[in-house]
Formats: structure tokens, sequence, C-alpha cells
DNA sequence: CTGATATTATCACCAGGTACTAATCTTAAG
DNA sequence: CTTAAGATTAGTACCTGGTGATAATATCAG
């Protein structure tokens, strides 16, 4: 029986645990061919729990997860913010927002990002979504880059309504596009919309 | 020391389970001041497995939505449906959906509740939406519980879109409508959209 | 009081490990 | 060839957080 080099079981060690986190030693024995002293040596040199410990990091990670949700104050990056005349936002598309089965992404989650830079993009302390016209125009996948750009259209039109026009790319491709009406407040607060947000320095 | 009846002890036990998930049975013998062995047959008759199953369960739970997200999935709890038809789902407005400060829901997971329910009423494999036009029209705070309706209107016009217009109420007040516009597969997949949904038997 | 139910105690056992020591195998260098 | 170093395997004691079974005690209701 050929060995296989120390470095090389150590990185099909690691890809079996990535894999399938929820194997036991003993298990891992049986793929690898080495005793269960030597998967326990390597594990540690390599840093890697327990099963137990494992599965209590994953079970806490998600219990948080589920306390905090995905979803927060702003989704996505701003990288650029001029108040009241145009702003760009960054989204990577990553495992938890996409459906497993085709990997597009969930729609509230392109629309989260555009809804945050809409909103964002207001000068005023507080602003909330009135209404929001928006269209998928092809799906989004794993792994890609969601720029979204918006421009104010009107700064002040009609009972303290903006319109914001919003655009998503990836790549140079148009992905999504909505034109939002945003309630800003005239310093008093909560009269309209579903979204609104926090202080600004 | 005065005895709690068993009743009551199931309830605190369960309840205590409940909010922390992570807490070994000597632990809950500091808390209801009784014996492990009475807190193991407490357990058992209320169905409550050990930690170590219990942290599984979550860590397994956590662990294949990334992979097939059976929990995020649909955002609120879908209590009627009936496919191509109508639906109705809750979302009730916790601490992490709002704006501390102002305590009004983020408009996403107003969106998000509605967009759910819209792909989930689409009898077929996969469905994504295409365009929706929203508007939020009062907004919903901290405590509420938001009662979605949906109807669909057409069931395949042209090119495999359905329209399926949806109202959003706490109590009887509408707090967000919309119309949405969904693609359906005919059998094939992945063509429009920002979002979909997974298998139905 | 007596029987039923509830609670506690004890003991053996289990999975999936850790921690440590010791033996064996392999390999390379002197 | 010999020997030292490193890699691998073996074995033992011990740990946590339990299960399962049995038995003893407590409590309460009729």
């Amino acid at each position: 029986m050929e060995r296989m080099p120390k470095r090389q079981r150590h990185q099909l060690l690691a890809r079996l645990i990535d894999e399938n986190p929820f194997m036991t030693d003993r298990e891992l024995t049986r793929h690898l061919k080495i005793s269960i002293q030597t998967i326990r040596l390597d594990r540690m040199e390599l840093g890697i729990p327990e099963l137990r410990e494992r599965m209590k990091l994953m079970a806490e990670r998600s219990y948080d997860s589920v306390r905090s949700l995905p979803l927060h104050e702003v989704i996505g990056d701003i990288v650029d913010l001029q108040l009241d005349k145009s702003g760009i936002s960054i989204f990577e598309i990553r495992d938890e927002h996409v459906f497993s089965r085709t990997g597009i992404a969930r729609g509230h989650h392109v629309f989260a990002q555009a809804n945050s830079l809409a909103v964002a993009i207001i000068d005023d302390k507080i602003a909330l979504t009135v209404t929001a016209d928006i269209r998928f125009i092809r799906p989004v996948k794993l792994g890609e880059k969601c720029i979204a750009k918006a421009y104010v259209r009107s700064i002040s039109g009609e009972r303290n309504k903006s319109k914001v026009e919003l655009f998503t790319y990836v790549g140079d491709e148009m992905v999504f596009q909505g034109n939002f009406v945003i309630y800003r407040s005239a310093g008093d607060a909560e009269n309209e919309g579903g979204d609104g947000h926090a202080d600004r320095h």
C-alpha cells in the first residue's frame, strides 16, 4: 500500500471535513486508510476541532444568525455617495442569498440592496420608501457582484417626495432596474413609507 | 421548599430550553431546583432531545440551509395556499426587522414576505419574479403582524408569465400593496427574474 | 392506611472524543 | 550498515453529557 505524502493527506482531510463536517474520526479512517490516531494528530496540526465542537460552532452560528437575520441595516457596501445626487453600492451574491438548486439569487436580496441605496442617498434624517417600481431583467447568480447605481431625479416635488432611479449591473450587463419614490421628513418623522434610516453625521 | 406542579414545570422547562438550547441538564437543575433525573424524565415526556442532539439538529438545519435553504426560502409563515389561486402568509415584525430609532420595519422585509408569497403561490417547479410594482401605504411597526394575501389574476398570459396581486394588512388596515409579474418555467429553468423556489410534490 | 404517582438515587454503559506514553515503521544521513 | 529523527500506530486512562434500567423514597389522593 502506497503512502500518501503528509501535506497532501492534510489537504484531503481538510477537504473531506469541509465537504461533510459531520464525519467522525472513525469514518475518516475509512476514507483515508490511516489509523485514527493519525487522523487526530492531523486534526491537531490543522487546528480542526472535534466533531462535537464543529457541530456546536455551526449551531451557535445559525442560532444568532436567526436572531440578527441576514438582512442588515444597509445591504451592500456603499462605495460612493453624493447626497441628493447619486450613489453606488456593491453587493456580492453569496451562498446564503441564492436558491441552492438553481444558484439564482432570491429577489428580495437584490431588492434590498437597491432599496438600501435608494434610501441612503436621500439627505434627510428620515427617509422612507413610498413606492417602488422594479424589474428583474435577468437572474443574478452565485458569486456575481452587483453594482447598484442610483440617481436622484427630483429632489422634492410634491409633499416631500423624491424620485430615485436605480440600475443594478453585473459587469456591464444590467440585471435590475427600479424607480423609487422616497418620502423625506422635513424635520418630523414617521408618516409614510416602509423604510427609513438612521443617523447621518 | 414548595414544589411546582408538573405541568407548570414542563412548560418552564420547555421555555428555558427554547430560550437557550445550549443548556445542559445539569444547568437546568440549577434553574428548576429539581434532580437531574427528573429533568431527564421531563425531557423524555416532552420529547426534547439531549443537548448534543439539539446542537446536531441546529447544525444540520443551518448546514443544508446553505445547500437547500429550507429556512429562509420563504419569509413569513404561509398559512393557506391554493396553488394558482390565492395564498395567505403571516409575518411578525420583530426587533431585527426594524430601525431601532423609529421602530419602523425596513421595507425590504415587508417586500420579502410579499415576494416569497407571490412566488410560492405559483404552481410550477421554478418561479421567478420578473417585475414588481409596489407601494408602502403606511409604515409597519415593531410587534405588528403582517398578513399578506395574494391572488393570481392571470394564470399564464403571454410567455409563461402570471400576474399576482398582493395586499398586506395589519389588522384591517392595508399597509402594503403590490402587483407582481412572475415568470414560470414550463419544465425548463432559469431564464428570467430575480427569484425562484424549490420542489413541489 | 394504602396504592398510585412523582421524584430521586445508583449503577452500568455509550459515543466521540482528549491527553499522554510507548512501541513500531520509514527514511535519510553519516 | 547503523543510527537518529520523524511519522505512524497502539494502548490506556479519563472526560462530558448523556441513555436505560432498577430500586428506593416522597408525596398525595381516596
